[in-house]
This record gives structure tokens, sequence and C-alpha cells, in this order.
DNA sequence: GCTGCTTGACTACAGCTGTCGTCAGCCTGG
DNA sequence: CCAGGCTGACGACAGCTGTAGTCAAGCAGC
């Protein structure tokens, strides 16, 4: 398992390495951490404790280290939609139904993304 | 804002308590704790602290203290998904969708309910 | 060769959560 | 009236996260 906790801002950081390719500790500094007004201590600390968990590796390339995640962006997030309903839903995916149903906005985009997924569930319901 | 943060474990007793209606202490170690091996005053120290943050109410009734949570479990879950869909995903459904699609066991129940919130988003983007 | 910026490793610290133990007060059966 | 049980208030402690300062080693230029 590679699936040591994670913190929210951790997690930012994860994707942005994950979207950025492999980066710097200064790049990820100044693409990340200058934003949010982070100290370079701060993106270097994270950086080394997403390395500890095994969710980031490195390389040194010219006496520099560079980040990457073993992930990709969209891994990580549905990694992490998954570790939510489980420890949060009980595993239940209806409160997120019910959320859709009576809180959320969705998107033109996502309303045909969901109608291809009923669409696909149909068909698994026939040929199993 | 009743909005202070809040941790798994004790959202779970807050659902426990908001679905069992007013309970005791000696209830809620009994019928929470003592499945997952909690000490009493774990549990009274969770539901301390969740009175703290103002997500459970009490009141004395003979000598002993019922807490009650002021909002319902399905409340309680949709705020859930709510803030995990906003601080973790950006506001953005996808990632769940795509979760949906990739990972996710979805059951009839589910699959029912989708169908009908989809109805539901399309009679929206008709009469406005 | 010395000086100064860049990079990384370490150390620190506070706040939140998860878990308890303990102490003091109150009630009830003897 | 006294001992033993519930109850609730506190105090504690460890691990995780978010944030940062500091120190030492390395390389770049004068």
């Amino acid at each position: 398992m590679t699936a040591k906790s994670i913190g929210d801002q951790e997690l930012a950081l994860l994707r942005y390495v994950a979207e950025q390719g492999p980066v710097t500790v200064a790049q990820a500094v100044e693409g990340f951490g200058a934003d949010r007004g982070l100290a370079r201590s701060t993106v270097l600390t994270m950086m080394d404790r997403l390395r500890a968990k095994g969710h980031l590796e490195r390389r040194r390339v010219g006496g520099v280290f560079q980040y990457s995640s073993p992930r990709s962006s969209g891994e990580l997030l549905r990694g992490a939609v998954h570790s939510f309903v489980e420890k949060t839903l009980d595993g239940s995916l209806s409160p997120f139904v019910s959320y859709l149903v009576e809180s959320a906005e969705v998107s033109d985009q996502e309303l045909a993304e969901l109608e291809r997924l009923i669409a696909k569930l149909h068909s698994q319901r026939q040929e199993p």
C-alpha cells in the first residue's frame, strides 16, 4: 500500500506536482507556494513528507532534485474520492446523490458525463 | 456559522446521535462506543467537543444530560459531501463522476436515484 | 581562496483529533 | 449514615498537518 494518509494542503501540492510534471522545489515554491503565501521551507517540508509517505519520487538532476508523482492528477483525485466515500460515507453513494439533488450545481458537461455513466451502468447490468 | 471543523470519528458519532434522537452519554457509549472499543471518557470527550463546536445540544433531563443534534443525519452527510467537494475538489464534480465511472459499485437503488436526478436536471434546463 | 546565494536536512511549534485516566459530586441500596 | 456506582468536568498525551526558521554543504564568481 502506498496509502498513507494525506492532508488537504498536501494533496493540493501533490496535484500540482502531478500536473506540472517533474519540478524542483524552487519551481514548486514559485508556482504553488507563492500564490498561497507559503515560505520556501514550508513547501520543502511538505514535499519531504509526501516523499516519506511514498506519494512523491525524486531524482537528482544536475545537483538539484526533481520531484514527480507516480500517479496522475486524475488518479489522485479518484483516490481521494474513494477514501472519502469509504471513510466518511461508509461506502454508500446515496449521500452524494442526495447532495447533487439538493444543493449542487451540475454543469452541462457534468450532466453529460452522468448520462454516459448511466448508460454504461445499464449495459453492464445486461451482460455480466 | 455553526461550521467548525470536524473529524471523521466525530462525524460518525454526530451521525449516530442524529439518528438515535436524544441520547445520554451512557447510551452513546453503549450504542456507539462499544462496537468501536472506545472508553467511556472518549465518547464523553467527543460529545463535549461536538457541543463546544455547536454541533450538539444538550438538555438536563432528570439529572442526566440528553444530547441531540440540531441537524438531521441527512443534512450532516450532505454537508460533509459539500465540504469535500469544495475543499478537496475545488467545487468540481468531475472527479466524483470519474470515480463512479471507473471504480465504484453502484447499487440498483443508487442507479435509480441517479436516473431520477438526471430527469430532474433535464426538466430544470427546460423551464427555468 | 573567500564570499555569498541555492538547496536540502533538521528542528520546532501550535492546533486538531483520537484516546484515556482521574477526580469530585450525587444518588441509591444497605 | 456509608460504600459503590453513574455522571460530568478536566487534564493529558501522541500523531498528523500546516507553517516556518536555521544550519551546513555545495557551486559560482571575484
